[in-house]
RNA sequence: GGGCGCUUAGCUCAGCGGUUAGAGCACUUCCCUUACAAGGAAGGGGUCGCUGGUUCGAUCCCAGCAGCGCCCACCA
């Protein structure tokens, strides 16, 4: 006994995830667990983990994203499903670029000034060590990734398809160059797509401008928020359904301070609404002027550089920075009296998402993906749009197919090359003899069409979102036509925040159907931001982002886990801070702690079976059919990717039921040492929880059940880690209704008497004496006098019933339950007006309820259209409200 | 301008056409009882945003409104 005792010492009280996680995740490692097995006889399982940026560190949302995919595929592998989580990093073009830039202006550097392959090996370092540290970060967190097949967008083989698609969709005549108004960043110096824009509302000017007419007196009035525009103008554009300004249709201006002779014209675009009713037409700089200007065969005037200065068309503005230039430029207008007034205007204005500098709509030469419209089945919108339609690709939840739809009729032809440095380098040769491109596979030395050896390639890279959106099969070897290709594509789920759903989904949606023929997965799951405790995005910027590393320091890993996935639903974003984790991080200690029970337990028995025995008790069966429940309960909402709900499921059964009833009711079985050993039960559903939890706190049920299965008989069938045992199903024989009413009785019966002890202030060790008058129950309250004696520490319990009513002692506590009645006879410390009082409250409350019974129950109505069973839940909660309205009214008039 | 989401206990959030609406944290009282004080026991606390409608029955479904948040949009 000293010697088992000694045994338990050496659990310490408090879990320390510390000591356990390195050495468990090696222990993963080296069992390769995590590796994904070809079974063609099984349907596989398969997510890709989003290619995590190499900017930085990992955040906060990188682990919410780990910690979700990884119970999703801890749950597919342990149901025995052939299970692929494939991760992977992402050179992140843009955001990469920018961050290094941004580097070297602090060292006074730029990469102008350093060449572009001296550039890209700055980039290069940077990626290989954050690249690096993001690895390591994952592994913290425990994730069950398979890196043997790991991928970088950059690699070989994600590189080679990109090359693919490209050319052949160039082949195709779906990629194409053209000059269009694009959005175009002076900082960064590229254009970046409509999606990369950040639209934001801001308070500025709405300035009215003068243009005098070319043939004699008067002006039209123009207004503008961007007046430095002037300079591009070639058209003033009015409403031909505008009365006021039909007359000037056809007339000419001239541009003050430059001179330019300009048409008025009529297009519908214009709104008779908005400030003067004739507008300012700038085709090179606004995209709505852009098409007028098509429409009108206008000319394309250019003013600014690619740094955002007045170019040689601005005239005396040359040289000046845009805003300078509108400021000097209203000044003229001023001086010059053509000024009519100014009005502060909010309008939104275009950012750059990356460096948020205000985005300049510029007509630039770009390549451009022709995505077709959503109504043409054959064109990759198309196709990418019936998908989700169809419900061959399911949006969790719902409500984001309809956002995508939406996008999806509305898209536009996506620019796909950027004025960038780092990325995949766009696959095209100009020839300088006869202007052609070469395309292809293999690096030209010679133009296709001309065979001059004077070509060069375009300096541009693709849109970072290109190779994203081949992930799901590029990283299974597409071209290539490979086993993992064949097998683990399509994927099984996609889970991702709702917000890179344009970004991001819908662009592998399209090449997926467009490369492979195939969807790339058959389910999306988004789920929320995640939000600080005050509901704050987490931002640089705010410096309210958490390093997840050190969350797991202070918590553990586990705790980190399953509070970044507790409460969550799909789609709704959801705040975690301090209290949350350290409500996690005491979970994971009661569970060390119940198992320091059980394994106490194991240690002390002589010997136990292996398996349940046949002949179990009432707790025994109650408590097998609550956990079937929750097993039951778990896999559903799994299956729905409910996983807030499904860890409150485990949280609650373990700690509510398990712990605080089983467990201490097992207490003096194990005390007095009866015929029946509660062990193999207590042990079965330890074993269960783990595993039921596993999926959502990997470390710390790893680190139990090990413990766990090291002192139990020998099994060679047992695998060697409860990440690949069996994840719990309920068939339902453990389902046990008689016992659950039974046990909910000793439960209302042990509660009853704490309630009174607590209210009758008896100090806490003392025993009181109980009467239960249990009615038919007598027996079975009976059999569990020890029971409720140890939990509601009563002694002496006498038990009444089958027609022997208990008799009532004039100075008693009397606790009115279904169908039975608990009497403390506590003389002296009972105040009978108290007692009154607290009856008589109760009766009120419950004639209330009863009321609304009967009424209900008095409805002609309910009774017929109701479902049967509803009626007659309805009616037998009636008889059992009213008997125990009569005991408490009997009560009552006993105590005067 | 269009669309979406949210509004339930002091806080953060679940829930759901049918018991007297739940959890965690916080709060009150008692307890260091040999699994656990990161714990145990017992409590207090909600007209489920507002107004109508559908229904035998609405916190839940529908409509409108209000507040908050988000997304989309060529608001010169």
């Amino acid at each position: 006994m000293a010697q088992q005792r000694q045994k338990l010492n050496t659990i310490p009280k408090v879990y320390d995830p510390h000591q356990a996680e390195e050495r468990i995740y090696k222990f993963w490692m080296d069992g390769g667990f995590f590796r994904a097995i070809i079974d063609p006889s099984r349907e596989p399982f398969v997510i890709i983990l989003p290619p995590t940026n190499v900017t930085g560190d990992l955040h906060i949302g990188h682990a919410m994203v780990a910690s979700i995919e990884d119970a999703l595929i801890r749950w597919h592998r342990m149901r025995g499903e052939p299970t692929l989580w494939l991760p992977g990093k992402d050179h992140a073009s843009i955001a990469t670029q920018v961050m290094v830039e941004r580097e070297l202006a602090e060292e006074g550097l730029d990469r102008e000034q350093m060449g572009r392959e001296r550039f890209l090996e700055r980039v290069r370092d940077w990626v290989s060590l954050y690249g690096g540290r993001i690895t390591e970060q994952h592994q913290r967190l425990g994730v069950s990734c398979d890196w043997s097949r790991e991928r970088y967008t950059m690699d070989e083989g994600p590189s080679n398809a990109v090359r693919t698609t490209f050319v052949n969709l160039y082949k195709k005549g779906l990629i194409y160059r053209g000059e269009r108004l694009t959005n175009w960043c002076p900082r960064c110096g590229t254009v970046i797509s409509d999606l990369e824009v950040d639209h934001q509302e801001e308070q500025g000017s709405l300035w009215y401008l003068r243009y005098p007419y070319a043939d004699g007196d008067g002006y039209v009035t123009v207004a503008t928020t961007r007046p430095e525009t002037f300079l591009g103008d070639t058209a003033v554009a009015v409403n031909p359904n505008d009365e006021r300004t039909k007359g000037v249709i056809g007339k000419s201006v001239v541009l003050p301070i430059i001179g330019r002779r300009i048409p008025i014209v009529a297009d519908e675009a214009v709104d008779t609404e908005f400030g003067t009713g004739s507008v300012k037409v700038t085709p090179a700089h606004d995209p709505t002027d852009f098409e007028i200007g098509r429409r009108h065969n206008l000319e394309f005037v250019t003013v600014l550089n690619k740094d955002a200065t007045i170019n040689e068309n601005g005239g005396p503005f040359q040289g000046q920075d845009r805003f300078d230039a509108r400021q000097a430029i209203v000044e003229e207008f001023e001086r010059q009296g053509l000024l009519e007034k100014v009005e502060p205007h909010t309008h939104s204005v275009g950012h750059c998402q990356r460096c948020n500098t205000i985005i300049e709509p510029m007509v630039t030469l770009q390549w451009w993906m022709k995505v077709g419209s959503h109504e043409d089945s054959q064109s990759i919108a198309g196709r990418a749009y019936q998908a989700v339609v169809d419900g061959e690709i399911e949006i969790v939840p719902q409500r984001f197919s309809k956002v995508y739809m939406n996008w999806m009729e509305n898209i536009r032809d996506w620019c796909i090359s950027r004025q960038l440095w780092w990325g995949h380098r766009i696959p095209v040769w100009y020839c300088s003899a006869c202007h052609r491109e070469t395309v292809s596979m293999e690096d030209p030395t010679t133009c296709e069409a001309c065979g001059s050896g004077d070509i060069e390639q375009d300096p541009d890279v693709l849109d970072t979102w290109f190779s994203s959106a081949l992930w799901p099969h590029s990283t299974m070897g597409w071209p290539e036509d490979t086993e993992d290709l064949a097998y683990f594509y399509p994927n099984s789920v996609l889970e991702t925040g709702y917000d890179i759903l344009f970004f991001w989904v819908a662009r592998m949606i399209m090449m997926g159907l467009q490369n492979t023929g195939q969807i790339p997965f058959r389910k999306v799951y988004l789920h929320g931001m995640i939000r600080d405790e005050r509901g704050s995005k987490m931002s640089k910027t705010k410096g309210n982002v958490v390093n997840p590393l050190e969350l797991i320091d202070q918590y553990g890993a586990d705790a980190v886990r399953f509070a970044l996935t507790n409460g969550i639903t799909p789609g709704n974003d959801s705040r975690t801070g301090a209290r949350k984790l350290e409500a996690s991080r005491n979970f994971a200690n009661k569970l060390w702690n119940i198992s320091r029970y059980v394994l106490q337990a194991v240690d002390q028995a002589a010997d136990f079976g292996p398996s349940l025995p046949v002949d179990l008790s009432l707790e025994d069966r109650w408590v097998l059919s609550r956990l079937d429940r929750t097993v039951a309960k778990v896999n559903e909402l799994l299956e729905d990717f409910q996983l807030g709900e499904a860890q409150r499921e485990c949280h609650d059964f373990l700690w509510n039921e398990y712990a605080d009833w089983y467990i201490e009711m097992t207490k003096v079985r194990l005390r007095e040492g009866g015929r029946l050993s509660p062990l193999p039960v207590l042990i079965h559903v330890l074993e269960s929880t783990l595993r039921l939890l596993h999926p959502f706190m990997p470390f710390v049920t790893e680190e139990i059940w090990q413990s766990l299965v090291q002192r139990l008989p020998d099994d060679p069938s047992r695998p060697p880690s409860i990440m690949v045992s069996p994840f719990p199903i309920s068939d339902g024989s453990r389902h046990d209704g008689q016992a659950e009413e039974e046990m909910d009785l000793l439960i209302d019966i042990v509660t009853a008497i704490r309630n009174a002890r607590s209210e009758l202030k008896v100090e806490a060790g003392r025993k009181v004496e109980a009467i239960i008058d249990a009615g038919e129950r007598k027996p079975l309250v009976e059999t569990y006098i020890q029971q409720v004696s140890a939990l509601a520490k009563a002694h002496p319990i006498t038990v009444y019933g089958n027609g022997q009513p208990a008799p009532t002692p004039d100075r008693a506590r009397v606790a009115v339950l279904g169908s039975a009645r608990v009497i403390l006879p506590v003389a002296g410390v009972v105040d009978l007006g108290a007692e009154r009082q607290r009856i008589d409250a109760e009766r009120v409350e419950l004639e209330e309820v009863l009321q609304k019974l009967e009424a209900r129950l008095g409805n002609g109505d309910f009774v017929s259209k109701a479902p049967p069973a509803v009626v007659e839940k309805e009616r037998a909660r009636l008889s059992e409200y009213q008997a125990r309205l009569e005991k408490l009214k009997e009560r009552l008039a006993e105590i005067g």
